[in-house]
DNA sequence: GCCGTTTTCGGCCCGACTGTTTTCAGTCG
């Protein structure tokens, strides 16, 4: 994705947030929100671009292709510099804080000159908000608490944990007697990377039961709001989860509105608009005579739109409903098109359980190949040698004499050095059936250094996958930073297929950056990097990363047949 | 600020909950 798509999407976003501080029009401010994320999701470089190519961008008009020019030509855009002149940034900063929104967060500087987190702490431990419009006793302790709340939990939670505690809530909840169906939906079913609070939909005629189990729930620690409809807790797990109960009838007009997301929403309800429908959480209505049309499942309120059913990870507005309209919608993968998996460790380095339960292992998965890939030599701390590496080939052709139906390959996974350079030379290389090469340090270097040292990894004939290709952790390390058009492109003209890593704190590459991948024509491999037979289950998040970079089966080259596997591994001149 | 098979002007997605300015604005999703 283009560096500058991103940071003008930024600008754009903050001058809506500023310009819905200083109490702009909330049209215009929606115009500037629909704009940045039409800019990110833009799949052109805007950075050479003129009026009339920013024109082309959807959402686009005069006003705003000459913000973008400005930022093209300057860096920067004009209006940002002199909003960011009246009101400070920590100004903004106030917003994030839950309850407190671009209305009260001006009132507040404009009263009381507060323009930061810390400063509007210190006036409410002074008193200097009694009197103040709008802000009453519980108000105020509201916002106390939800800087409390902003200052320990910053972070967003990763998918796994979030889906154990969707489980658990959906697993206690569907036990309500009155209870016809009860599913998660938000972030979670789009599969987000991370997840900030859990919604939890059900379909009951008798909510207040619901509402009382929901409530009682032993990881519950607050009830933030509770009402006949909706109920909002807090949990020791850090997650907030909102429960909504609606009328069974209500289910599939429910399911798809509190799947989101808000964008996709907007776009679904404007197509109502303009066939003179109606769409809420509880149907599909015609304006004029307010009758309900549809409301039973999902895919009959997307049909009566004139849209197939959008699969959930979809559902971003980047470009799903102009491919629905247009019934181009990707067949995505899914975790029963994988049958194999090309990227796992074994004791023999830092995995935790032997070749002979790591193979059995994938035997139950049902796999028809599986690559054992271990470290090798460059990470010094694995140990690993020549005579280590070439003893467990042996054991695996042993091994394969009792799995008929599972190929085991041997493979290994590489260290990228620096300079691109990887552990062994072509002869020891030219023995393993895969190799993975993957970045596991200096992840400071410069973006040139790490742009050669990728593209450098894909030329090398004997590597197959880049492994974890951005090496961020989440919540902890940054992605390296790299130019990764020029990455993906040498990726798609030497064969080497991208990772997409199921490890919930990696996801890498992450979903933004595979669709790009994707439209440079690159090849993904979806693996599980299982140092343990209890990994294995994380490959559901990176299948759901990839539906989310709209991979379909044939992209992705463990879900071939393992001929063409073998054809694609064989690579390179 | 954007946009047009209702429109180049007048619309722009919809509803729940909270707290407070007692009839509704702000916030959230």
């Amino acid at each position: 994705m283009a560096r500058a798509n991103e940071e003008a999407a930024e600008l754009l976003r903050e001058l809506a947030d500023l310009l819905s501080i200083t109490g702009g029009d909330a049209f215009k401010i929606r115009a500037y929100e629909k704009a940045a994320r039409a800019v990110e999701g833009y799949p052109d470089d805007i950075s050479g671009l003129e009026l009339p190519g920013l024109r082309k961008i959807p959402t686009v008009g005069e006003a705003i292709a000459k913000k973008l020019l400005d930022y093209n030509r300057t860096g920067t855009i004009r209006q940002v510099e002199d909003l960011r002149a009246q009101i400070p940034a920590g100004v903004r900063a106030l917003t994030e804080i839950p309850t407190l929104g671009p209305k009260r967060a001006h009132q507040l500087y404009a009263e009381l000159g507060v323009s930061s987190v810390a400063e509007l702490t210190e006036a409410i431990d002074e008193g200097r908000l009694k009197g103040l419009k709008g802000f009453g006793p519980k108000s105020v302790e509201n916002i106390r608490h939800g800087i409390e709340l902003l200052v320990q939990a910053q972070d967003r939670s990763p998918i796994d944990v979030a889906s154990e505690l969707a489980d658990d809530v959906v697993a206690a909840v569907s036990q309500v007697p009155g209870v016809e169906r009860c599913q998660y939906t938000g972030s979670l079913r789009r599969m987000r990377e991370t997840i900030g609070d859990v919604d939890v939909l059900v379909a009951s005629d008798d909510p207040q039961p619901v509402m009382e189990a929901f409530k009682a729930l032993p990881f519950v620690t607050e009830i933030i709001g509770s009402g006949d409809k909706k109920t909002s807790v807090r949990t020791s797990r850090g997650l907030q989860v909102d429960l909504r109960v609606v009328p069974p009838a209500s289910w599939g007009a429910a399911l798809q509105y509190f799947t989101g997301s808000q964008a996709h929403n907007i776009r679904t309800r404007e197509i109502a608009a303009r066939a003179g429908l109606k769409l809420s959480e509880y149907g599909l209505f015609d304006v004029e005579s307010g009758a309900l049309i549809v409301s039973e499942t999902e895919d009959e309120v997307y049909r009566r739109l004139g849209l197939p059913w959008i699969p959930p990870p979809l559902r971003e507005d980047t470009g799903e409903i102009e491919a629905a309209q247009k019934d181009a919608l990707p067949r995505l993968v899914r975790v029963e098109d994988l049958r194999g998996d090309l990227h796992t460790h074994t004791d023999l380095t830092d995995g935790v359980a032997s070749l002979e339960a790591m193979v059995a292992a994938a035997a139950e998965r049902g796999l028809e190949y599986y690559a054992v890939t271990d470290h090798a030599p460059d990470l010094v701390m694995q140990r690993m040698t020549d005579e280590k590496m070439l003893a467990q080939r042996e054991r695996i052709r042993e091994l394969q004499k009792d799995y008929p139906n599972l190929a085991i390959l041997h493979g290994t996974e590489l260290n990228i050095g620096p300079d691109g350079s990887v552990d062994w030379d072509a002869d020891f290389l030219a023995g393993f059936d895969v190799c993975v090469a993957s970045v596991h340090s200096h992840f400071t270097q410069d973006r040139d250094e790490v742009t050669r040292r990728l593209i450098t990894a894909c030329e090398n004939p004997h590597v197959n996958v880049i492994g974890h290709p951005t090496a961020r952790s989440i919540g902890r390390r940054a992605p390296v930073d790299a130019d990764w058009d020029e990455v993906f492109r040498a990726a798609a003209r030497t064969g080497t297929a991208m990772e997409v890593n199921s490890f919930p704190d990696r996801l890498d590459l992450p979903a933004d950056l595979a669709r790009r991948a994707l439209r440079l024509g690159v090849k993904f491999a979806i693996d599980t990097d299982a140092h343990s037979v209890g990994n294995m289950r994380n490959i559901r998040f990176a299948v759901g990363t990839a539906q989310r970079a709209w991979l379909t089966p044939d992209d992705v080259i463990n879900a071939w047949p393992l001929p063409r596997l073998r054809e694609f591994l064989a690579k390179k001149p």
